[in-house]
DNA sequence: CGCTTGTCTGTGATTTCCCTGAGAAACACA
DNA sequence: TGTGTTTCTCAGGGAAATCACAGACAAGCG
């Protein structure tokens, strides 16, 4: 089930209209810190482990719907924990956590059952991209809810990474796509530079604030290019996306 | 009965609309939670059993539309277990898991009743396509649905391994077929090299990524040459497959 | 009206990712 | 066993994406 929220967001919801919840496992604190206030902010009820044991007793009580898994973790092997969870909660879709430069045999097999992971430094949009993608295909959140977003005449499809302004195809790269994903999922409400580097950049991130600018610009030439402008500035305060007003001649 | 779910995938169900029950007889555990994994995630509904006394005690509750048996067994011999499956379920149909190197003429009678095998190590597209086979055929599943997949002008037919763009036939080697079917059951998705890695090369494949790389070269050269191209690059994300938009001149 | 501050964008360096040719190894089949 | 086919590794070339830098530009303020 999806609804939309007083700010317009839209959530993910159980089919019986409780929050989804979802089990964040790393060892490092800082991570399941960050990690446990974005998908908060999701609306998502949170429960962290630091460890396997923790995390198995954790999903025992607490039965997660989606499970953030670290594959290094002190006390056990990532694949151990993925066993033992899977005997607990055999249809918990997993989300895992890799080193960027881990051997890649650890991580072979694991998107098999439907399963996905992203690599450390990830940025969090893209951490909860692809956990709603993995609650909305599991089935613990309502069928209806569909991977298109619109704003006005813009849509942007999330499973095929196809992005259509009026009836025209646009070409995106990665972090435009993540950028216009981000924004489209908060229309009309005013995005900080601050708040876009948080969420669109890996939190690792050690450059200029102004490749958000950079990255707006572009994001104008390909979707605003000759036509009602969608993104808006607010000087001082930062950017936001709404439905273009037809022009009045 | 077919039917197809919210992400395009179509999904095989019971004349009733319950899903289909597969039940995997295997003594390693890697490979039942493997194949448990990639079944589940095909809407099917799985139990999974370590030797011959369990899968015959399995088989009797749980009453599953296909097996797949693991001809290795540490308490009894394939065939017997086969024999006595027979005795409770005379018409489901068994897919047989055998190693690369066993005699195969053993195998080539059983198969004569409409039963199927793959070979050790296998991939799970292999699997999962061989099981759609079976059940089909064996008529637990609705008859309408087809072997046929159709994107655009192209069309692949899974039981006659025939491929066609336009009118023209098109000969792939069996792992192109594979790569190409996986592309064909999910179309306008974009799926990563990860995952076609997991789905369409054996489980111990220990190579390089840039294999997928290779394939989705050779199979542009015979699907695409000269033609609006179906399969495209999402750069830094992975691949998908989608009708050609006709040129506009 | 001029100044300050914040924003936009052209240029180019660097990195990352993808494509594909060449050839070795494994395999299939006669 | 020999021959043609298929699979896969390796490596070079090339295209695309990312980002720093800096100057142009615009908004708001005194």
């Amino acid at each position: 089930m999806t609804t939309t929220s007083p700010q317009g967001r839209t959530e993910l919801l159980r089919p019986d209209g409780s929050p989804v919840r979802v089990l964040v496992v790393d060892d490092e604190l800082s991570i399941t810190e960050l990690l446990s206030m974005a998908l908060r902010y999701e609306g998502w009820q949170i429960r962290s482990a630091g460890d396997g044991q923790g995390a198995l007793q954790t999903a025992r009580e607490f039965r997660p719907d989606a499970v953030v898994l670290d594959m290094m973790l002190p006390d056990m092997d990532g694949l151990t924990v993925l066993g033992r969870l899977r005997r607990e909660l055999p249809d918990v879709p997993v989300l895992f956590l890799t080193a960027k430069d881990a051997v890649e045999d650890r991580i072979a097999g694991l998107t098999a059952g439907g399963d996905d992971y992203v690599t450390k430094p990830f940025s969090l949009e893209e951490v909860v991209a692809r956990l709603r993608g993995l609650i909305r295909r599991s089935g613990a959140a309502d069928r209806r809810s569909d991977s298109v977003l619109v704003v006005g005449d813009l849509t942007l499809d999330e499973d095929s990474h196809e992005v259509y302004r009026g009836g025209d195809s646009i070409h995106l790269t990665a972090t435009e796509f993540e950028l216009l994903r981000f924004l489209m999922r908060n229309p009309r409400r005013v995005l900080s530079k601050a708040q876009i580097l948080d969420r669109v950049w890996s939190y690792d991130f050690g450059g200029q604030a102004n490749v958000v600018e950079l990255y707006i610009s572009y994001l104008r030439r390909k979707i605003d290019a000759g036509r009602e402008p969608m993104i808006h500035t607010r000087r001082g305060a930062g950017y936001l996306i709404k439905p273009a007003v037809p022009a009045v001649p």
